[in-house]
DNA sequence: TGCCAAATGTCAGTGACTGACATACTCTCC
DNA sequence: GGAGAGTATGTCAGTCACTGACATTTGGCA
């Protein structure tokens, strides 16, 4: 079981060595992040806990953010491949919704919680948050390329598919911080909030309360 | 005419001073943007243009991304004091609809030609891009805030209102890189690209297209 | 074993940003 | 109009994220 993607499985020594480095290099920075903050962590300290020089720090991640957003890659090709799972009969928000729940439910129990750990830390910086919104935005836009794909519509001339990928990040970020604000560590709360909003929205927007 | 708040006239000497240190360090800023891209130019080359230092230029902006930032700053209060102006049976996402059409029409011509500068940049680096999303963020709480207010709702436990403001900022985000994308420089096209996409995203993510 | 390519360390440098302190300027009160 | 208070600015030194260049080590492979 795993992360169902990851199809390179470390063959020789070079890439074993190096999946661990990475590996050492998150770990010693989310326990320091989890100890004094992340602005009161450097990058050295980081690189010197994790027995590796600065520099390499910096060829493994592009900038101090990415180490924190790394929890939450490879989330999206999961989240697309379940997107494309769904039957076309379901309308684009309602397949992407249940993409998210199906992918969640796939999921190792490992990255689930590396997850959790991610979104709890990017909270408590606004550095942080600015990385993580600009990474949604990237990912918006490919999931509306596919939402066009799928319904056979040009992206280019019609902006539904970017405005439903636009609503879908934008209400699965908004059920990130309620989660977060809520002060609750169950992850499963952040998936049912993120859900329960996702069903809301439509009506939320459409009707007059 | 005029921004319409703004109710500090600038009486003294000294804050006369203030007004045209900080209006030529955004003057000399865009410029120098304009001329070698954002990322080529330096805080110290801007500040010299400003004939201040460096120092000075860090206490009227926060960081290099805030002056770009400054553009769209007061315009915020005008959307709110729109929205508040909004007949109430307007539905929430309507509403600020509308404010953004009524906020657009009442701003001085020089301010929209400022903020459309600041938009086209803002589409060229992605710090600036992280910059205006997380900027974007602060706004939609506050506008979570008043939509809430406004239908009388409790913000902790009703989660519409913050989705009603996410979807809203996500379409204007999603407006603004549209226009950006089409290579349009006309203001009035951008406002219509932004209502046009209001108009569209209830039936976009509640029907199957 | 020996060659090639990839990974890493070292070093010097850039540029955003900050705190501390001294100086110059504006405002106000008399 | 001048003294004193408060504010804006310049200067300087320093931190830290991040990068390019080059030398060194290390794993893969013939």
């Amino acid at each position: 079981m795993g992360t169902a993607i990851a199809e390179h499985r470390p063959t020789g020594l070079r890439e074993r060595k190096k999946a661990r480095t990475r590996e050492a290099l998150v770990e010693a920075g989310m326990r320091l992040f989890g100890e004094r903050g992340y602005q009161a962590t450097t990058t050295e300290e980081i690189a010197a806990s994790a027995d590796v020089s600065q520099r390499t720090f910096f060829r493994y991640f592009g900038s101090k953010e990415e180490l924190v957003l790394a929890a939450q890659e490879g989330m999206d090709e999961l989240l697309y491949q379940a997107v494309r799972a769904r039957p076309l009969q379901e309308c684009a928000l309602t397949a992407a919704r249940n993409a998210l729940r199906d992918q969640w439910e796939l999921s190792d129990t490992a990255v689930m919680h590396a997850q959790g750990e991610a979104l709890r830390l990017i909270d408590t910086n606004t550095d942080l948050l600015a990385a993580q919104l600009r990474y949604c935005h990237e990912r918006q836009e490919q999931l509306a390329a596919l939402l066009a794909e799928r319904a056979g519509v040009d992206p280019a001339t019609d902006p539904r598919p970017g405005l439903v990928a636009a609503v879908f990040f934008a209400t699965v970020q908004n059920g990130h911080t309620a989660w977060c604000r809520s002060g609750r560590t169950d992850l499963k709360e952040l998936v049912a909030t993120m859900l329960d909003h996702l069903d809301q929205v439509g009506e939320a927007i459409t009707t007059n309360w």
